[in-house]
DNA sequence: CGTATGACCATGC
DNA sequence: GGCATGGCCATAC
């Protein structure tokens, strides 16, 4: 598909925030939107995802808000897969525990070095955003 | 233009 | 806790 300028041109930062999440730890799509910031929501994430075309981005490692995942098929069986060969457990219902294997935002030092800072926010005072 | 559809989400009942 | 609604951004007809 294809997007205006302004949307293609924050992808490559979405890439590179997944690309922080370590094995065995999720993300959700809108988390990524709220890290990356600018004109990015939980959707803009997911059309990425769908576009991923660097074998290092660890797509599978991003799912919903309700700690599941949002493909159909074929396709989900291989992230449900690629997650639980990482240590990712899914409950009986096909849910993983965001509580448990959240991943909350990429560290200090790596945000400073990206042009990343932190921002306080009365949910969550760890929360990244983009200046 | 309105409408439908997405690897979405917060809110309210 | 499930379900509906509206909002979000973008695309296709």
């Amino acid at each position: 598909m294809e997007h205006n300028p302004e949307v293609r041109a924050v992808f490559p930062r979405i890439y590179e925030v997944v690309k922080q999440v370590p094995p065995g730890q999720v993300t959700t799509y809108g988390d990524v939107a709220r890290i990356v910031g600018g004109c990015c929501d939980a959707r803009v994430v997911g059309e990425a995802m769908a576009e991923v075309q660097d074998p290092e981005v660890p797509w599978h490692r991003v799912i919903n808000a309700k700690g599941m995942i949002s493909l159909r098929g074929a396709n989900a069986v291989t992230q449900r897969r690629r997650l639980e060969s990482e240590g990712v457990a899914f409950n009986e219902r096909g849910q993983v525990s965001l509580k448990r294997f959240g991943w909350h935002g990429p560290d200090a030092e790596w945000a400073q070095q990206h042009g990343y800072h932190m921002l306080a926010s009365a949910d969550d005072p760890n929360q990244m955003r983009l200046f």
